[in-house]
RNA sequence: CUACAAACCCGUGCUGCCGCUGUUUCGAAAGAAAUGGAGGAAAGUCCGGACAGCAUAGAGCGAUGCACCAUCUAACGGAUGGGGUUCUUUUUAAGAAUACAGAAAGUGCCACAGAAAAUAACCGCCGGAGCGUCAAGGCUUGCCGAAGCGCAACGGUAAGGGUGAAAAUGUGCGGUAAGAGCGCACGGUAGUUAUGGGUAACUAUAAUUGCGGGUAAACCUUGCAUGAUGAAAUGCCCAAUAGGCAGGCGCUUGAGGACUGCUCGUCCGAUGCCUGCGGGUAGGCAGAUAGAAUGUUGCAGCAAUGUAACAUCCAGAUAAAUGGCAGCAGCCCCGCAGCAAUGCGGGGUACAAAAUCCGGCUUACAGGGUUUGUAGUUUU
RNA sequence: GGCCGCGUAGUUUAAUGGAUAAAACGAAGGUUUCCGGUACCUUUGAUGUGAGUUCGAUUCUCGCCGUGGCUA
């Protein structure tokens, strides 16, 4: 079982982010999305392509207009991947068979945030994804 | 020792666990190990280059930028040193500021106030043809009339005219009808020439010529420089799909395909199938990290800087790495205790993150260090 | 990443380098009305910021700050 290791690892690698400029694109256009302050996120769900492929692809901005510097983006940006990381394996599990999500987090909130706020702000995040995935899949 | 100012420099460290990313090694792969991983401003994008393809005979017009001198530099609007000017002070000197070519090429503007804001007009002052008046006086007895007074064509003059940010070179003497650099003396200021100093800007002295405001960060003139575009530049490799071109096979005597592990069989099948070429999309690679590099020492130079030797390799991501948590230590500040060393408690530990790369400039910055200068205090 | 532009009352616009920075809408107060609206009167309130040039700066020059747009 070659997952096994995935979930027993706390690990964010090249493969689990989203990369590639169209598939973001697509992803903006078409995908779904809700709030969950100070977070707002947009997913998609398509058929897993590739079985050695990632079933969650995800990735992170901080828009300009919230945080002007640079230096605070790259903080938040930071803390944020963290918190997915160290919590991404309950979605891993919930996740549909031979379906790949991805998913695309925009921080919405005004200052910066600590560490345990973006760990509570993800799990929220998170409970309230994976009965949307399920239904979404039924229907 | 303390305070202030200037210049230059530093701008947290260690350990553990979990992660990200470049390179190397091992491995079939998954992955493992080793090792490197933000800054003095990486920022603002204000200048200058490198590099890239495009354009480009030569000359002119235009546009933009710069503007004391010398030096440095790949280059610069940058730096170093010097000069001039202005300001300040404790004034034989020191410090600070300085976009510092031309107003004697031309055009424009200068509110209010003021006579006037620029080829000097007006008031005033002086001369004054002539006219009027008066009547000393004269004679031809009703006319002429000096001086005085009044008006005044015209001319001379720029001394005076309380203003203003700014008013025609200042003071004195001479001179004149009144005046005036009209002349003289002592000054101020600008140019030219000579001599001395200096590479030069410039400066000192002497002679001589002149003196009709300011504004060029108003238009402008003169001199010098500049082709414009920017790594999303540019070059290369190329899936899938659909066109294009060439070749081959085949068109019911069936190329090829689907079902299957293989054969048979069944079905599909002709604007069909296969191969190659070409453009070149998604995507990828290069550009892109060993350089106008950094450090140390010596030499040249007042310095910026240059040069020689030796040593070092020091981020390279691409929806974008350099992080998270915990502990300990360091530094600074405050309070308490203490003669002191120090101890205990609390707080703080900045500004800010590469995006092709360099050289500058500008701006932000907790705290600390070195040197120099000034002031004060203590001791000798 | 690169390149342009714009900052004036609360808002939308004015203002040759010349002084009390103008107007409309708004806000506040008052008059009118039984009350409200309308109308009228009064008041309020601004050159983003720091330097420089100039006798004098909203205007000209430079540096910061903020803000909008273009570029695949």
């Amino acid at each position: 079982m070659s997952t096994n290791s995935i979930q027993q690892r706390y690990t964010l690698q090249a493969i689990e982010r989203l990369k590639l400029r169209k598939q973001i694109e697509t992803l903006f256009q078409t995908g779904e999305a809700f709030s969950v302050f100070p977070l707002r996120i947009v997913y998609r769900l398509i058929p897993l392509s590739d079985a050695s492929a990632s079933p969650v692809q995800v990735g992170f901005s901080i828009p300009k207009k919230r945080i002007k510097k640079a230096v605070g983006r790259n903080r938040v940006r930071r803390l944020l991947k963290e918190a997915w990381r160290l919590q991404k394996h309950p979605l891993y599990e919930a996740m549909p068979q031979n379906q790949q999500l991805h998913c695309f987090l925009i921080y919405t909130g005004e200052p910066l945030l600590t560490f345990e706020e973006a760990k509570k702000a993800v799990l929220k995040l998170q409970q309230k994804l994976i009965p949307k995935l399920k239904t979404d899949i039924s229907i």
